[in-house]
DNA sequence: TGATAAAGTAAGTATTCACTTACTTCCGGA
DNA sequence: TCCGGAAGTAAGTGAATACTTACTTTATCA
């Protein structure tokens, strides 16, 4: 028996548990009585605010990741004219200070991915592309004014995300936090530091080792040694 | 009824199905009736080979994630005395280049990582913290040489390994081959080449921007923005 | 101060799950 | 050729799952 509260919080409250548990567990891996029973309510009351628990689910997904907020404050920082540095150690700021919700929500979104794959394409074009479009937008036109090296920019892009992404998965999803703290301000700026200055790099010391000026790759001289590598990696 | 196979190539076939089922739909959401239905058999028959259904899970990770052979190969790329452009470059490649094989394991490594969140330490130590441990001793040599610039060894790495294997999921967990291809040679150089480039740059652009000569930060003038953006994205 | 509607619950149901028991089929070697 | 043991199966078991039905409690307002 718990505390009566109104449809509103009641709703609120179930939410605010599931998503918890679906970010720890999974959809699959977590059951409506375990729902239920951290609410403190009876799980047919749940089925009340819910229809089933995909709906509830997909309520969490919907109502949770607008993102727009986010989307919006990358956008103006792109356009803020401030210089390179500023703007993508801003950026990399946006996706490493997380609240501990937006971190159980990544959790629940990785999930999501994994777990329904036929999904996970919306998902990511719904709450990844867009970020991927301003930066790619942002880069070419760096690479245009002859401010950066010329690479693929969506690739480019792909590699500072992954930098910022993958640091927070291991720390946030993998427990890496318990072994060593960072402080999210520095890792921006480090991160965006060497990527920044990778791509503004303007006499590349990898030119030296099959890169060209223009940025496309000389392969013939190498290709040999990589082709000897792949065939081991097959085993 | 299914062909009859000898117990070794049953146990076997099995394994490879549930590889398959476990790494599209996680443990949780795999069951072994489905198991034996897609292996052709009985679902009392893979009890008669794997005492659980736990069991069968981790005989499998085991028995593919040995993950040797790929530790040792880039050990030896690590020593081979290339230079840096060639080992980081094939360093990449080497997580780049996997067949459908690997991909499935990844993908399951992933779930587990994510579902069994008491295990993935673990996971994480075994099989991840190797590379790191040999890469950033390999980042500090160089540092110590003067060859790249001074930050966290740990936190280059974990930017490195991060650009690469960030690609990685994005293509072929999310289905981002199907709107763009990628060699995988081209961005194992192009994403190398901005690291390295990055962490060679001796007289980094960002330098001008706040970060200073030996690779510190010069936080104070930056901070009070940065500041700001934290208070707006907590929302 | 009751009538009422909404909040909350006890005790289910059908189904599915991992796993078992008791049985049949078939190959290889003496 | 025949038999022992291994490969394979039909038909379950109890527990857990998502979800339901029929009921009780309580805040609110005329």
């Amino acid at each position: 028996m718990s505390i009566r509260l109104s449809a509103q919080d009641r709703r609120q409250q179930i939410m605010t548990v599931a998503v918890g548990l679906f970010a720890r567990k999974g959809y699959q891996g977590t059951t409506t009585r375990e729902i239920a029973g951290e609410a403190g309510v009876n799980e047919a009351l749940l089925f009340r605010h819910f229809p089933s628990k995909e709906n509830l689910y997909w309520t969490i997904i919907e109502e949770q990741c607008s993102a727009r907020g986010r989307r919006q404050r990358i956008h103006e920082i792109l356009k803020s004219g401030d210089d390179d540095f500023q703007i993508f150690s801003r950026v990399a700021w946006e996706f490493l200070a997380r609240t501990p919700h937006d971190s159980q929500m990544t959790r629940l979104l990785w999930f999501t991915a994994l777990e329904n794959h036929t999904l996970s394409e919306r998902f990511f074009r719904t709450y990844v592309a867009d970020f991927y479009e301003d930066l790619g937008n942002h880069i070419r036109g760096r690479i245009r004014q002859g401010k950066f090296r010329k690479v693929d920019p969506l690739l480019a892009a792909r590699g500072f995300f992954g930098m910022i992404v993958y640091h927070f998965l291991i720390q946030e999803l993998f427990g890496g936090e318990r072994y060593q703290q960072f402080d999210p301000e520095k890792v921006s700026e480090t991160l965006a530091g060497i990527w920044l200055a990778g791509m503004q790099s303007r006499t590349p010391v990898a030119a030296a080792n099959g890169i060209n000026g223009n940025g496309n790759h000389a392969k013939a001289a190498r290709r040999p040694k990589m082709t000897h590598k792949l065939a081991i990696s097959k085993k």
